[in-house]
DNA sequence: CGGAGTGCTGTTAGCGCTAACACTACCTCG
DNA sequence: CGAGGTAGTGTTAGCGCTAACAGCACTCCG
């Protein structure tokens, strides 16, 4: 019943259709060779301009569309980059996602994606090899962890790989956010406040941001020669932040908090404000990555701004760079901002 | 070793590289027919075990990968779904994005993704062009847009596709969050706690969602027989319902607000803080989405929720169907959920 | 003992496309 | 005026894979 039998025995009931046009097919409207029509639609090669109309006319009326199958298994281009990224909705993935989909689209590259749950060694080279599968010509992996490091040591060298937010050990190009500089220009901005200390509510420890992060929140303190106090870890979750928060009030000489993330800074906000702690009158807080809700808290919180489609620009590049058989390996690096707003407010 | 060049020859400088091994390879390494190759890799056929083991040890040594090319160019089947998502970093969106991603990736799928700015005609269009050139088996449209229905109208009818969220007049199968329902829901919820009517700060007019929520509030008002107040307007953002929030304050009579997102309920809040009504004191507040920072906003948010995973897991489903040759042609709707929290607590 | 399986393997053709080269007409220039 | 272009077109040979069928050896059963 599915089969293509005797002429006349049309109408195959669903799935495989009436076929798509081919070259051939438009070539014999035409009356040309395959050849001319496909240097007419790949723009590659001489042909007469009313050659030229006449299999265009051809194309136009049977709908044909080039067959990237074939056209990948000649060239061994197909036109397409893979994107690791991790399954959440944290705003700074999501948004990279974005930048990166964003900057090969305009250079007519197409997207492929494979998310991870949780990024360990295997579950990295899993998604790499799913999307060498489907032809990609080079991938960008997410990879905030730490282990994605060591993941990305056994990604097979034979196809380039750029890294987005990787540590600088990693064994490909790592682009990512200056999140050391933006820790260190949040926690100075609240010692400029004139406080003693800063607190810290860090992300989780496998998060290679996170440990950048607290990095730039201790040595800055270290650097004045301040004291630098326990820090109090939570999970990216406003929910942890909440929990880090509530571990924070009562502690002795607390004028300062620095949260790792605007998520969890909104969970200490609320934790604050439950405990009778007014932020900014009794307590300065800041946060990390001005997500769009953060101009909105209550009150509205300082926090550090990351240009993530510059980082999607940057990586894109990098990529074609690597493709094109440069042999980058440096770590690039995108300034953060400051952005102060009434949670470290005068008063 | 790994070069099939005359020795000398080494050292292509990058991109070409020696060649990945080809079915060929295999066999003659394991002394066998490509043929017998090809069986043991796709288990199609009988093969000898002892002949399996010498193949597998070939495949093995050689770091043999099926080429999907070639493979896509004979049976007419990529393996690859598109999704046209929305590039935004609103919740919504972007978690049933990852919904889709998930159920794909587990029933074996790969996935391509195309987003699109503003979605008109046009660019629904070019995205679905996009992604048909890329091979893919089928098409996912994130269309929250009014427009997307016609958009989707001129899509060639050749390919299955579904949509998310699209109205009910789109020419195929959708699926759906119950928005009517939802907001239904929250509405009455306001309305238990005894108030005369609800105020709506209602998401933009292109929005199929936003629609379907203001008229679920509406039409509860309305089948009760209350006074339905002006609806004030925003784009989703923050900034937005901190503006709808202003514009709220001082009205008379002021009791309760149903705003068509958490992300303008936080705005809406903010703006009542700063103009000294106490929420839930004074007024009640209800949002919609449960973004999972709406638990720990100023104070906690009576929200709506919205299962993604359920959502995208049904699409998967639905777009399989099609792509058996199933003509589903019904509308899918998921039930929201009410969460009910402090914002509209008792006092 | 012959015919009909059935388990295993190989051979062949072709998917739709591009690279490489071949061919024809015409044109240029020493 | 013939050598050597160049513009325009066609021919051929694969890319790596699977479908379809063609063996061959062996078993089973009447």
């Amino acid at each position: 019943m599915v089969d293509r039998a005797k002429p006349g025995e049309q109408a195959r009931t669903s799935a495989p259709g009436p076929r798509q046009p081919s070259l051939a097919d438009v070539a014999g409207m035409a009356g040309v060779s395959h050849m001319t029509v496909s240097r007419v639609v790949n723009e590659s090669g001489p042909v007469r301009p009313e050659t030229r109309e006449r299999v265009l006319a051809a194309v136009q009326k049977l709908g044909y569309r080039p067959n990237t199958a074939a056209r990948t298994l000649v060239t061994g281009r197909s036109g397409t980059l893979g994107v690791v990224a991790l399954e959440s909705n944290l705003y700074g993935p999501a948004s990279t996602l974005y930048g990166i989909e964003n900057a090969a689209r305009e250079a007519g590259y197409g997207v492929a994606i494979c998310s991870v749950t949780r990024p360990g060694r295997t579950s990295i080279g899993d998604a790499v090899e799913s999307l060498r599968r489907q032809a990609v010509e080079g991938i960008v992996v997410i990879a905030p962890h730490v282990t994605a490091g060591r993941a990305l040591a056994a990604v097979p060298g034979d196809i380039p790989v750029v890294a987005v937010g990787g540590g600088k050990s990693a064994p490909v190009p790592v682009i990512s956010v200056d999140q050391y500089d933006g820790a260190r220009r949040a926690t100075e901005h609240l010692l400029a406040l004139g406080h003693r200390t800063v607190w810290h509510v860090a992300g989780p420890e496998d998060w290679l941001e996170a440990r950048d992060r607290e990095r730039g929140w201790r040595e800055t303190l270290e650097r004045r020669g301040l004291r630098v106090p326990a820090v109090v870890r939570g999970d990216w979750s406003p929910r942890s932040g909440y929990e880090a928060g509530r571990a924070l009030v009562g502690k002795r000489g607390l004028k300062a908090v620095f949260s790792a993330n605007d998520q969890m800074a909104l969970g200490v906000l609320r934790a604050f404000t439950e405990a009778g702690i007014r932020v900014p009158e009794d307590v300065h807080v800041a946060g990390f990555d001005d997500v769009p809700e953060a101009a909105y808290f209550n009150p509205p919180l300082t926090t550090v701004r990351q240009d993530f489609i510059e980082v999607g620009r940057k990586t894109f590049g990098l990529l074609e760079d690597r493709m094109a058989g440069g042999d980058v390996r440096a770590r690039h690096l995108v300034p953060a901002e400051l952005i102060v707003r009434e949670s470290t407010g005068p008063r």
